[in-house]
DNA sequence: TTGGTGATTGTTGAG
DNA sequence: CTCAACAATCACCAA
């Protein structure tokens, strides 16, 4: 079980934020739940705390995201998981070896 | 087959 | 541009 980083990892970021590219084609995973979740929560949190520096929109994003319930989420998730079938593709034609190769 | 690793994603806000 | 908490993810590759 992969708890060192899993535990909680390293949310902190100190290490590097961006991660390196390795792959010719990187094909980046798709979103988070979290990401859609922010996405309209952001507009809601801020509005209800006028003022409130990204330190706190971000606290709040985050105690609001779980504050939600399982079902509250689901859209989120749903839009989550959208989001990693189109990683999906990518990936795919990532591996994809075709030949196509765009001229070259 | 299984494990764990890393890479990524988006918000705001600022120097 | 990049970082920073906040959270999820989960596909990828190797032995």
């Amino acid at each position: 079980m992969p708890k060192a980083a899993v535990a909680r990892g390293k949310t902190a970021t100190k290490e590097k934020t961006r991660r390196t590219k390795k792959d010719p084609n990187a094909p980046k995973r798709g979103l988070s739940a979290y990401m859609f979740f922010a996405n309209e929560q952001r507009e809601n949190v801020r509005e209800e705390n006028p003022g409130v520096s990204f330190g706190e929109v971000g606290k709040i994003l985050g105690q609001r995201w779980k504050a939600l319930s399982e079902k509250q989420r689901m859209p989120y998730e749903a839009k989550a998981a959208a989001d990693k079938k189109r990683y999906e593709d990518e990936k795919q034609a990532y591996n994809a070896d075709d030949g196509e190769e765009e001229s070259s």
